[in-house]
DNA sequence: CACGCTTATATTTTT
DNA sequence: TATAAGCGTG
């Protein structure tokens, strides 16, 4: 096991007790080093089962174990605890979160869910219809995350992050108690209650000692992107005697998740948290050649902020990175298809290059060129799939069979219905009592729907008889797999899309889609839980297995390609306003991160890395004129940091011709003389 | 009260 | 560009 390790990572696989910090520079062989430090426990006669490997993605820690695996000789690193915080967060809680008075079958609400559930309580408490305008339910859902990661107080957020909303602070202090307090009423649990219950688990008195001794090692990945309710989980997780046995894996210099209010200090201030901490910095870099590493440091060496680190390889290569300057982004697109190919005629495959972006949208136009070119591509990152209202309908309907006090489901399944607007859907679901305190001993609101005789608009009546037959026969879960349930809400749901959104055509393969990606879960409950915890992130995990044979180039958003690395890689829209975002600009702390992103993005390439910017942008294509705006290169590459690229393309942007307008006149005059002339 | 139309507006990254 | 709020009509 210890062959293929340089002596540091050794260092920190054969680490025995207490706390370990692994300070692992980009590309030094993090992932394999904490995949042998699993398997070496294991080997040194600690349980799988009672280890816990918490990493960013689902994706990151099934690739770590399933390197743990093959490294060990029994093979049962698959017994280990391992996901996101949010995934174990989930299971704990369902194990033991009766003791906090939580039902083992709350429903998780993803982000947009829970804006969802403000937007209800911003009409109710009348904040929709006033003179000053309100935050929005996104602002709102927003503002109440960070603060609840972040532990800090509302006010303090509001100056920081949303000065525009600090007039409203009364009435957003009004929706947020409102929120909690439905959310318990109705056994549903957000992202951040995910982490506040562990929390309480972990530190309350009653729960504490049975958590701390659930496991004897914890390990976390990525750590510079944990916040402070991560680190106070983490801190509560410890045994009361015995010695604290956590390992935590990260780079400050690629921090990259400031706006979900995870913070630096939690790697810097590690060994102060937990004394006797052992730090161990890993400074090889295994991924890239020597220029491309060279060219990576220079942009991170000109951040005032400290990376006590200098990565070095040992590669050998003196290929240059190449910066292009593009006209506009039509030739962007054209330059980086023909790079992608002329690669790939070098014996690069499609799947061994990325084209990495600062956002989801960036590669719109990109997309567009490799679909007219036939090159394939699966695209990673952005949520588009579950915001799809379509999707959202279909799984309002199951959520309800799982949770009948599921408020926001009713309303988004009742108004569905020709006829139904939220007044006769706020009344109906007054009488059938969704909001009423549950207790065992009334009937639920989906029994009552169900049986009962209803009051509805005339026109919605039909409507309301469909819903109710399709619900029934979905209602025994044990006759009725999910995927089966989807397929019988889908005969009935097809014409309401149909009529209700336009691109029917697509929204039904989305629902086929979903259909699919159901067959793979055990239960109703289990599906729901595994789409919001983990959602499908890219087409391709969608589009199945029969994809995965042939040769595809990969698109990602930057954040979506942490962790990960190719042969190839392209960064796109290296100008200002984009990488650093104009959305990101506000204070040093967020432009500091837009470096660290740009940083990430360099990393990530083995042999070869391109970087391109347009240097004109056209305004979208509303009017017809041909209105556009100049951009700078990123303010992240300034000429001294050119001397590491090979620079290419016109660094002048020309001046646009003016048209001669008598020339095409005449033209136009002899034109149309002509067609006159008999 | 629902619904279709017009108009304003904010616009990133993701568990 | 996509969504939400506002307005007039049936």
């Amino acid at each position: 096991m210890f062959d293929e390790l340089n002596p540091e990572q050794e260092a920190a696989v054969r680490h025995g007790d207490g706390p370990l910090l692994v300070v692992a520079g980009a590309g030094s062989g993090k992932t394999m080093t904490l995949a042998a430090r699993v398997a070496s426990l294991i080997e040194r006669g600690t349980r799988p089962e009672r280890i816990l490997l918490l990493t960013f993605s689902r994706r990151g820690a099934r690739e770590m174990l399933s390197r743990a695996e093959r490294l060990t000789e029994k093979g049962d690193a698959g017994r280990v605890w391992g996901g996101t915080f949010h995934a174990v967060g989930n299971r704990l809680l369902r194990l033991h979160g009766r003791v906090l008075g939580l039902t083992p079958d709350f429903t998780v609400l993803d982000q947009a869910d829970g804006a969802d559930v403000m937007n209800l309580l911003r009409d109710e408490l009348g904040y929709s219809s006033r003179e000053r305008r309100f935050p929005r339910k996104d602002t709102l859902a927003a503002i109440y995350s960070r603060t609840v990661n972040a532990g800090e107080r509302l006010v303090d957020v509001l100056k920081g992050h949303y000065p525009w909303c600090l007039d409203e602070a009364e009435g957003i202090v009004d929706i947020f108690r409102a929120y909690t307090e439905r959310k318990r009423r109705q056994h549903v649990l957000d992202y951040d209650d995910l982490l506040l219950f562990w929390k309480a688990l972990a530190t309350s008195p009653a729960t504490r000692a049975q958590l701390a001794t659930m496991f004897d090692h914890v390990l976390v990945d990525e750590y510079q992107d944990t916040n402070a309710l991560q680190a106070d989980i983490l801190e509560g997780m410890r045994p009361s005697d015995g010695p604290r046995n956590l390992t935590v894996v990260g780079d400050d210099a690629q921090a990259i998740y400031g706006f979900r209010a995870a913070t630096v200090k939690n790697i810097l201030e590690f060994p102060e948290r937990f004394p006797g901490t052992t730090v161990i910095k890993l400074e090889r870099n295994y991924r890239s050649t020597p220029p491309i590493l060279a060219a990576s440091n220079a942009v991170i060496a000109l951040s005032p902020q400290r990376h006590e680190k200098t990565l070095w390889s040992s590669r050998e290569s003196e290929l240059l990175p190449v910066l292009r300057a593009c006209l506009d982004e039509a030739e962007q697109s054209d330059a980086v298809c023909r790079t992608v190919l002329g690669h790939r005629e070098e014996g690069v495959p499609l799947k061994a290059q990325a084209v990495l972006f600062r956002a989801a949208h960036h590669s719109d136009h990109l997309e567009v060129e490799l679909a007219r070119r036939n090159i394939p591509f699966v695209k990673y990152g952005g949520l588009k799939f579950m915001e799809g209202a379509h999707v959202k309908d279909a799984l309002a309907f199951l959520r309800i069979l799982e949770n009948p006090f599921d408020e926001v489901s009713w309303f988004r399944v009742l108004q569905l219905l020709e006829g139904m607007g939220p007044a006769s859907a706020r009344r109906l679901m007054d009488d059938l009592e969704v909001r009423r305190i549950d207790d065992a001993e009334a009937a639920s609101p989906l029994a009552r729907f169900l049986e009962e005789p209803l009051a509805v608009p005339k026109a919605a009546a039909q409507g309301i008889r469909d819903i109710r037959t399709a619900l029934g026969d979905c209602l025994d879960a044990d006759a009725l797999p999910p995927a089966g349930q989807l397929a019988r809400l889908r005969t009935f749901l097809e014409p309401l899309i149909a009529r209700k959104y336009d691109a029917a055509a697509s929204r039904t393969r989305d629902l086929e889609q979903l259909e699919l990606l159901a067959s793979e879960s055990a239960s109703r409950g289990q599906f729901l839980a595994d789409l919001t915890l983990d959602p499908p992130s890219s087409t391709g995990d969608l589009a199945g297995p029969p994809h995965l044979d042939e040769d595809y180039l990969i698109l990602s958003t930057i954040h979506s390609a942490k962790g990960l690395e190719w042969d190839v890689v392209h960064v796109i829209h290296a100008a200002d306003g984009m990488i650093p975002s104009d959305m990101s600009t506000g204070d040093d702390d967020e432009i500091e991160e837009e470096r660290r992103l740009l940083y990430v993005a360099l990393t990530r390439a083995r042999d070869a890395l391109h970087v391109t910017y347009p240097q004109r942008y056209y305004r979208r294509p509303r009017g017809l004129e041909d209105s556009h705006s100049y951009s700078q290169r990123s303010r992240f590459l300034p000429d001294e940091v050119l001397l590491h690229f090979e620079v290419v393309g016109p660094q002048v942007v020309p001046v646009p011709d003016v048209p001669e307008p008598v020339t095409a006149a005449a033209d136009v005059d002899a034109f149309l003389a002509g067609l006159w002339a008999d």
